[in-house]
RNA sequence: UCCUCGGUAGCUCAAUGGUAGAGCAUCCGGCUGUUAACCGGAGGGCUGCAGGUUCGAGUCCUGCCCGGGGAGCCA
């Protein structure tokens, strides 16, 4: 008899035998037809669950399945039926059941058929993917990991696996964590008192990566096309629904392009991935917009259709200023637009997602490109209802002596980016490239409140187990 | 890190300074081609931790820990 999947099994047709392996959900008993069994089976390949019909003559029915609770493991061999019930189109009669695993003590197995709230399902992060929405955002970030790679090999763009250890502090992009394996009661400290790096593992100073585009832009200039994919760390005290201390970025570096095309680029792709979900991973996105949030569906389907809202950066400032609304933070130009401000653009004026592009030089970092007005750079951030800030990415500077002038003007250490500086050295070229927070994109696709429920396991202060 | 709200049964929450409760879950029984099932019963508590005020503290005060929401930092 055939293993199927219950993805596979639920569209198979009505008379086939197969075997079907997975989780209880649910077991109701009835008395009807001299006794018998309902079971909800779901092994994650879908949303939906198959309702195994087990009658009281079964092998093993009084001692065994009227035992069986939420969370046992079982093996069922049956047939495919027309369901006589009103939930659900078929039903699998069961021949066999096996019972692969129990649940010891039901009265302590947490994930009861209930509602459960997020903050609880956070304590019971190995349990909590038995859940609706859990198996649910696991699904989505598949589909949505599959999709990022799809978009860039179609679009001719080279995967680059940029490092996660970094061998520097020059990314400058807020507080980094410390990788080291020095003793941490008696390190070897130098004549100066102050702990002696080179008798570290690297010989230096070494942390956690925070981006990875400053090692892609090496590749970017040779690959033309490169874009890097993983894990991201930021020791920033950050509690929000927003932020994690660990969390996956996608940066894309495009050689030959300016921040138009960079923009160009980034709305492409969030249409495409959002386009992606919704005709690939439908089962969930009914559940999203049934229990999650109302209409996800809808905005969705609204953020594919219309094209994204450009604006300068001074423009959104005079938007702000005119709306008559009275922020905390009053727009001014100079300053960076507030996460209020964001919502209101992207929620309230525009209703979609909105491109701020060419900001103020003083609030971005020293790599993006400086326009001529000598004012602004040319960086971009694309702000979507909702979640705000979901993209952040810029023109670099490729003309060596402004950017030296740029790092001189911050007080960063030439020595310290030679490589950086080598890639102006030697053809240097425009290039442009964006991040793109992951997790973000999946609250963006799912609704789910808080970034901390659409990672497996959420690392943020004060939270690490598991 | 700042502001704010909270922490009571496995879960979600009640409880004027005066005997700690309900719903769900679990277990037992009943009923039903069931499906957020329904009806009846049972078990289940160091009220986050440490102090303090009081005849008496879940409730008031102080400190700490943890969580939610908002802000900053950002993706």
């Amino acid at each position: 008899m055939a293993w199927l999947k219950v993805s596979e099994a639920l569209s198979a047709g009505v008379g086939t035998e197969m075997t079907v392996k997975g989780w209880v959900r649910t077991r109701r008993d009835s008395k009807a037809d001299g006794g018998l069994s309902f079971i909800a089976v779901n092994d994650g390949s879908c949303f939906d669950s198959i309702q195994v019909v087990a009658r009281a003559s079964l092998p093993g029915y009084a001692d065994q399945i009227v035992r069986l609770t939420s969370g046992c493991s079982i093996e069922v061999d049956g047939t495919l039926v027309t369901s006589q019930g009103k939930g659900q189109a078929v039903d699998l009669v069961a021949s066999t059941i096996r019972v692969v695993g129990w649940v010891d003590d039901p009265d302590t197995y947490p994930i009861a058929q209930k509602k459960h709230s997020f903050e609880f399902l956070r304590e019971q992060a190995h349990l909590r993917p038995r859940t609706n929405t859990f198996g649910a955002v696991a699904r989505l970030r598949h589909c949505l990991s599959v999709a990022v790679h799809r978009f860039f090999d179609e679009k001719g763009f080279y995967y680059v696996h940029t490092p996660i250890i970094t061998g520097s502090d020059c990314e400058g992009a807020g507080q980094m964590f410390r990788v080291s394996t020095l003793d941490l009661m008696k390190p070897p400290t130098g004549p100066d008192g102050r702990v002696d790096f080179s008798q570290d593992f690297f010989g230096r100073e070494t942390n956690l990566t925070v981006s990875g585009q400053l090692n892609v832009e090496t590749y970017c200039t040779a690959l033309s096309r490169v874009y890097t994919f993983g894990p991201t760390f930021r020791a920033e005290n950050s509690n929000t629904p927003r932020h994690l201390a660990e969390f996956w970025m996608i940066e894309p570096e495009v050689a030959f392009c300016d921040l138009a095309g960079d923009a160009d680029l980034a709305e492409e792709f969030l249409k495409a991935l959002l386009d992606t979900v919704l005709s690939r991973r439908m089962d969930d996105m009914k559940f999203f917009d049934e229990r999650i949030e109302k209409g996800v569906i809808d905005r969705l389907r609204h953020v594919i259709e219309k094209p994204f809202r450009r604006v300068e950066y001074t423009e959104a400032i005079e938007i702000l200023k005119r709306s008559g609304r009275a922020f905390e933070f009053a727009p001014e130009w100079g300053s960076d637009i507030q996460t209020e401000h964001e919502r209101y653009l992207a929620e309230e004026h525009f209703k979609q997602p909105v491109v701020v592009m060419n900001y103020p030089r003083e609030i971005k970092a020293f790599y993006m490109r400086s326009n001529d007005d000598g004012k602004t750079v040319a960086a971009m951030d694309v702000l979507v209802p909702r979640i705000g800030e979901i993209i952040g990415g810029s023109q670099r500077e490729e003309r060596l002596d402004v950017l030296d002038r740029r790092m001189e003007e911050l007080g960063l250490n030439k020595e310290d980016y030679w490589w950086y500086r080598d890639l102006r050295r030697y053809g240097t070229v425009p290039h442009a490239g964006f991040g793109l927070g992951f997790e973000r994109l999946v609250q963006f696709c799912s609704g789910v409140a808080n970034i901390r429920d659409v990672i497996p396991f959420p690392r943020a202060p004060k939270q690490a187990a598991f």
